[in-house]
DNA sequence: CAGTTCATATAGCAATGCTATAGGTGATAG
DNA sequence: CTATCACCTATAGCATTGCTATATGAACTG
């Protein structure tokens, strides 16, 4: 209809679909909605894309690029845990701009089988962690860190999507954020530990020294001697003893 | 087809979707899977609940009162931080036991259209709060906390179960937890300030008295006066001073 | 030019959610 | 005991869905 520029059709599904669930406001999409769109007929969209799951997740992988561009393109405040606070707000903005793209890649959860996505911004959020563990900011392991904190970031964020729009606060998200960030940092570790939940300066100096090491991947040892070196380093870090 | 009973054809209706939904291992459920288990035809079901939506919505009512029987059949631990910790705990089990329910209830989710069942789980989550607030451990809002908590709550849920159930690693679900709940008690007001996240002993008071007042309903003042009085306190426990 | 491969279209299938219409059942009124 | 009437259920079928078996065109290769 109107996408019958010169584009392959390859292309126009792509942008297609993109456009008309953008648009859905939550209604299901159907094949035939954007096959008319594109100006093609439905063979050509299985031909290319396999199944109706195959063509979203392309649009997906494009959000995707999207949204890792914006998880990376600002400078680094040298202060890791900073920049943690400016990945959780954009991918709260994401989701917020483009919800239907969100709710399609995070959104869409079913047992036993998750979405590729979510391993990917595990592993953006955990890189931004060992940069924290590095310096000595962070009380947990990064990769526990990681998943913790997309958790509610995730949770946070399709919470603001299903709430009507004008009645968004994010304060919510600024809260459980700082939250999240305060738990699983080193900070409070300097001050008066609380409960059981501050880990002693052994703790953070180890964390800190297993992050660096499989950063630098020094060669002053052996890769088995690294290996069992990293066990130990593990065993300590993940000790309860404060 | 083996819910012939003798039971009314509306509670085999909602029995043999319940059953197909907890054994759909994610796939779709249709009307006619659910009206032939249940050995009825299709206008029996549209007649009864109108829609297929408004079937799940009655599987899904029954689902929360089982879900606020876990909420609630516990003898409150004298501690409400502790309650609340049960509270996730149940949460997050009830997630893990009854997926495609759980999905359903608070999985589902549409922009701007938020699932019935999230405000209920909140209004029972600051229900709690209250009595945490009033023992003065509170150091937000109850129902900002509340919000939060369950966003979090809902977010590791969401993760756990999209996780394959032989990698599932509930220390997600303790950390984020007890990270939730530290930052929003009033415990770090007590020892050293970390940053600016830690409210003065004034907003923590201000916070208890604005709790107990609201359970009390004490009528020493009157209403117009009380609404004035709420709303200073409330100005009280949202400053930001330190 | 013949052959092969890729890309698109025609037409249609099975399954889906849902409904217009009619038939059957029980309770209540006369 | 019959008539009426509201309620519940079944027969049959519609429109839409995701998807495909088959055929046609185009473009390159020998």
């Amino acid at each position: 209809m109107s996408l019958d520029g010169q584009l392959p059709p390859k292309m126009r599904l792509l942008r297609a679909a993109a456009e008309l669930l953008a648009k859905s406001a939550g209604a299901a999409v159907s094949t035939r909605q954007i096959t008319q769109l594109a100006g093609v007929t439905a063979p050509t969209l299985y031909h290319h894309f396999g199944d109706k799951e195959g063509l979203f997740d392309a649009v997906v992988a494009a959000g995707f690029e999207e949204y890792v561009a914006g998880e990376r393109d600002f400078a680094p405040s040298g202060n890791p845990l900073e920049d943690i606070r400016r990945m959780w707000d954009n991918h709260v903005q994401f989701g917020l701009k483009q919800p239907e793209l969100y709710l399609v890649m995070f959104g869409n959860i079913r047992p036993e089988s998750r979405p590729a996505i979510v391993a990917d911004a595990e592993a953006l959020m955990e890189e931004m962690l060992n940069k924290a563990a590095a310096a000595g900011q962070l009380n947990v392991q990064p990769r526990e860190a990681a998943r913790s904190i997309l958790a509610a970031n995730v949770g946070v964020t399709l919470m603001l999507i299903a709430e009507p729009a004008a009645e968004r606060n994010l304060e919510l998200s600024i809260m459980t954020r700082d939250a999240m960030i305060f738990a699983v940092s080193a900070a409070q570790a300097e001050g008066a530990a609380p409960e059981d939940s501050g880990k002693s300066s052994v703790v953070v100096a180890a964390i800190a020294l297993n992050a660096a090491l499989q950063a630098s991947h020094s060669d002053q040892l052996s890769s088995s001697e690294l290996k069992l070196f990293l066990e130990w380093l593990h065993r300590i870090s993940t000790s309860t003893s404060s």
